[in-house]
DNA sequence: GTGATTTGACCGGT
DNA sequence: ACCGGTCAAATCAC
C-alpha cells in the first residue's frame, strides 16, 4: 500500500533521459547543420556527414519525437518528467498527513491533499486591458477580496481543465474604473485544442499552412527569403488595451508596474530585456500604438521573438540550446508557436 | 437537464 | 496568524 511504486519513477526518468536524449541529438544536427552552412563548399571532407536537407530532418524528427512522448504523457506525468525532483517528493512520504487527516475529516473523506500550490508570478505574463475578454475559453472558479485593493480578483480556469487537462489559469482584477481597466495575470498556456486553435488564429506571425496540425514545424526550406530557420517565441495578438510584461528579472511586486495605468503606449518586453539582442520587431501593427498581447513567458524565452534570420541568431539559438541543463528544462510554461520558413 | 457562476470554507505558504 | 488560491455545494441561466 505504498504510495507509488518505484518502478514508476524510474519509468518517468527513463522517459525524461529518452526526451533529453532526443533533444540533445536535434541540437546535434543543428550544430551540424551550422557548420555546413559555415562552410558550404567543404564538401570533400564529410565523411558520413548529411546534406543540410537531411539534418533539417534529423532536426525535425528530433522535435516531432519530443513533442510525441510530451504528447502521450498525461499533464502530471509531464510535469513530473520536467521537474523529476518532485518525483523524490511524491515518493517519499507524506510529510503533511497530519493536516491532510484532518481536512479529510471536515470533508467528509475528500482528500484535497496538493490542491493548492502558491503561483510563481515570475513565471506569469500580465495584461492590462479595458475588458475582462480575451477570446479564450475560461471559467470562473472563484473570486476573492484582496487585501489593499479596491477591487476583487476573479479566478479563471481554462473550460477544458477537466476533459483535455488544460492547465492554463488566469486572474482578473479591476484596477481602474476610470477608464475600466482591467488588470489580466496569465499563468501556465493552454494545452487545449479549443484554445489553441484560438490562440493560432489571430497571431502576427503569418500562417502559411493552416491545415498544419503539428505547434512547432522545423521544416527546412531554403529557397525562402527568412532563410532555413526561423523560431518565432508567441507573441499573439488580440484586441486593444496596454500591456505590460514581467520576467523573472523584474520585481515579483506588481504594482510596481503600475506607472504603466497613466500610459497608453508602453510596451515592456520580458525578451528585450533580457539577452535577446533583436527584440520583438515583428509585434506592432498598422502603426498602432498599443497592444494588448498573449504573453507567454518561458525559461526559454530569451530566444529571439523574431525569426532566425542568420546564423548568428542560430548561433544564439544554439547556445542557449546547449546551455540549458535539467533544471532548465521547464515546459509548463513555455509555448512553441509555428514556425513558417 | 446541463453547464456556468457565486460564495463560504478550507488549505498551504509566508 | 494572516493571506491568497482553490474547492465544491448551492444557485442561476439557458
Amino acid at each position: 500500500m505504498d504510495k507509488q511504486p518505484s518502478s514508476w519513477a524510474e519509468q518517468l526518468g527513463t522517459t525524461r533521459e529518452t526526451l533529453i536524449g532526443k533533444l540533445l541529438k536535434g541540437k546535434e544536427s543543428a550544430t551540424q547543420l551550422q557548420n555546413l552552412i559555415k562552410k558550404p563548399s567543404s564538401s570533400g571532407e564529410d565523411v558520413g556527414s548529411a546534406s543540410a536537407e537531411e539534418l533539417a530532418l534529423q532536426i525535425s524528427r528530433s522535435f516531432l519525437e519530443s513533442i510525441s512522448i510530451l504528447s502521450s504523457c498525461g499533464v502530471n506525468e509531464i510535469q513530473q518528467i520536467v521537474a523529476s525532483d518532485d518525483v523524490v517528493q511524491v515518493s517519499s512520504g507524506d510529510r503533511r498527513s497530519k493536516a491532510s487527516d484532518r481536512s479529510r475529516k471536515r470533508l467528509g473523506g475528500k482528500d484535497r491533499r496538493g490542491c493548492y500550490r502558491r503561483r510563481n508570478v515570475s513565471q506569469s505574463g500580465i495584461t492590462l486591458s479595458s475588458t475582462v475578454e480575451d477570446g479564450r475559453a475560461w471559467r470562473k472558479y472563484g473570486q476573492k477580496e484582496i487585501l489593499n485593493s479596491k477591487f476583487p480578483r476573479c479566478y479563471f480556469r481554462c473550460t477544458h481543465k477537466l476533459d483535455q487537462g488544460c492547465k492554463a489559469t488566469k486572474q482578473v482584477q479591476m484596477i481602474k474604473e476610470d477608464p475600466l481597466t482591467y488588470q489580466t495575470t496569465y499563468f501556465g498556456n493552454h494545452t487545449c485544442q479549443e484554445n489553441l486553435m484560438i490562440m493560432r488564429a489571430p497571431q502576427v506571425i503569418s500562417d502559411s499552412d493552416p491545415s498544419e496540425s503539428c505547434m512547432l514545424n522545423f521544416e527546412a526550406k531554403p529557397t525562402t527569403k527568412q532563410g532555413p530557420f526561423c523560431l518565432n517565441y508567441a507573441l499573439t495578438t488580440t484586441s486593444t488595451g496596454t500591456q505590460e510584461f514581467k520576467n523573472e528579472t523584474q520585481s515579483d511586486d506588481v504594482s510596481d508596474n503600475k506607472s504603466c495605468l497613466d500610459s497608453s503606449t508602453i510596451l515592456q518586453d520580458p525578451i528585450t530585456n533580457t539577452e535577446s539582442s533583436s527584440g520583438p520587431k515583428s509585434s506592432k501593427i498598422d502603426g498602432a500604438n498599443y497592444l494588448d498581447q498573449e504573453v507567454v513567458s518561458s525559461r526559454v524565452h530569451s530566444c529571439s521573438s523574431t525569426p532566425l534570420h542568420d546564423l548568428e541568431d542560430m548561433e544564439s539559438f544554439n547556445t542557449k540550446f546547449a546551455d540549458l541543463n535539467d533544471d532548465d528544462l521547464y515546459f509548463d510554461d513555455m509555448e512553441i508557436f509555428r514556425v513558417d520558413c
